[in-house]
RNA sequence: GGGGGAAUGUCCCGAGUGGCAAAGGGGGCGGACUGUAAAUCCGCUGGCGUACGCCUUCGUAGGUUCGAGUCCUACUUCCCCCA
């Protein structure tokens, strides 16, 4: 059986009749599909069901989910039943997709820990319930831990020739690099492919979606389901999230851009869309906000200086679906004060010093304290290098002790990242 | 089964004659310039110490040596040739 593929499907060619597709097609989040006309039919004719799986082997998802996510909320608006898959079984297997190595493998009190954390970040973009078009989450735990190794493999096992499973990006960048391919890890593909073929029978899902990594084990799967169940089943994957100018996308505050609040807070996550380089504007306008796109043309339109107002309002909408107006709000109001106004602003993340350290701290363990350098050395370097300014002072000696006079002083480091140090 | 190569700074690629904290890129961070943007130019990019310095790093484990990424042995993984 072979996959029609549509790539790349473009607005002139092909007019949707479902909303679904409409919006995804408007909004930039195709990638490619296996039958998008099908689909697009299937779609308009009623309510249908569709996936993405998650795995679970942080505390928290990051930016890159967010379109997945996003996919999903759209899908519920536009009056169908999205389906959150947390891999708590697959996990334990391992994504070889992207990965030269085989990651440590985590322990079942990890995953579940990751798991309970991660189930959080959903419900603020979605809606779940029992009836209707209320999402539904599930564990793959729950039926990948019950196969018998011989019933999996005559079950579904013969369905899959190595022949082809050799030919997946997955499988063959990791023959090309070089790089061991345990046999765990060969088996993952199957995995996915398992529930896809669950998740048809359990509640007749008959779409599975991701990024565009996942094309591979997303085909399987449908393959799968199509073999198997003798019904039609799609994929739909979305582009690869990069800035214009190739980076990846998620780097402007050093590390990950985090989803849960503990790991990155609302100030810097808005902080981050705030920074968006100018060319994106539009495009992230359109994935990761709901705005119409009327009003995002114009905004993306705004030449010059003017375009930082279109960032504010992405950085305000994005922050807004994920931690909420009043969390936004304050991001906004913090970032206003201090960049706008030159204010030390009570809402930036703060620091808190325990009294009378402060004032016989270095300059040195201040900067490492504020989370602004990962050693004494990064930060001695940062400061070497005219990194670090207390209320807008820079630093010039990072031995010296810190010198402030009030209780509170706001500490930068850079052009763009700032704390609020309270003694 | 036999023979020949390869694994380098825990982000990636990649030089490396026995004296190496280890060339050079990319990426990242910072400075200048700007609009909290991009492009461009410049600096930094193992840990501890104020500093002479000390400690930890070159697939894993041993060994030779005053001294080993560099030589020897075994192991792991990968590539090529022969069967």
């Amino acid at each position: 059986m072979s996959i029609d593929t549509t790539t790349d499907p473009s607005a002139e060619t092909f007019v949707p009749k479902s909303d679904f597709i409409r919006v995804m097609q408007e909004r930039g989040y195709i990638h490619q599909c296996t039958d998008l006309t099908a689909l697009d039919t299937a779609a308009a004719a009623g309510p249908i069901t569709a996936y993405v799986g998650y795995d679970c082997t942080a505390d928290s998802l990051h930016i890159g989910h967010l379109i997945s996510i996003m996919m999903l909320r759209w899908f519920q608006k536009t009056g169908h039943r999205p389906i959150v898959l947390m891999g708590g079984g697959t996990t334990k297997v391992g994504d070889p997709t992207d990965k030269d190595q085989q990651r440590p493998l985590l322990t079942d009190a990890v995953i579940n820990t990751n798991l309970a954390s991660i189930k959080r970040t959903f419900s603020a973009f979605m809606t779940f319930g029992e009836t209707g078009q209320d999402a539904i989450m599930v564990n793959n735990a729950d039926w990948l831990e019950k196969l018998g190794y011989i019933e999996f493999l005559r079950d579904y096992g013969v369905h899959f020739t190595v022949n082809r499973m050799l030919s997946f990006d997955s499988v063959k960048l990791r023959l090309e690099r070089e790089q061991p391919l345990s046999f765990l890890e060969f088996n993952y593909m199957l995995m996915q492919a398992t529930d896809y073929l669950e998740l048809h029978r359990r509640h007749n899902c008959i779409l599975q979606m991701g990024g565009s990594d996942q094309w591979g084990n997303i085909i399987n799967g449908v393959e799968l389901v199509r073999r198997v169940a003798q019904k039609p089943a799609f994929g739909l994957t979305t582009p690869l999230l990069t800035t214009s100018s190739g980076q990846k996308m998620g780097k402007t505050l050093g590390g990950a851009v985090w989803l849960n609040a503990e790991r990155l807070s609302p100030y810097d996550y808005w902080q981050m869309w705030r920074n968006t380089e100018d060319a994106d504007v539009g495009r992230f306008l359109k994935l990761f906000t709901e705005l119409p796109l009327d009003e995002i043309a114009r905004l993306e339109a705004l030449g010059g200086a003017e375009i930082n107002e279109a960032k504010k309002v992405l950085a305000n909408a994005a922050t807004t679906l994920l931690h909420g107006p009043e969390a936004a709000a304050t991001a906004a109001a913090a970032a206003v004060a201090a960049f706008e106004h030159g204010r030390l602003s009570e809402d930036l993340p703060t620091v808190e010093i325990a009294a009378g350290d402060l004032s016989a701290m270095t300059n040195t363990a201040l900067m490492v304290a504020a989370g602004f350098a990962s050693s004494n050395g990064d930060a001695r370097r940062q400061i070497a290098g005219g990194a670090f300014r207390i209320n807008g002072v820079k630093v010039a000696d990072a031995n010296a002790l810190v010198e402030i006079s009030g209780s509170e002083a706001e500490l930068r480091k850079g052009n763009a990242r700032k704390r609020l140090v309270v003694s």
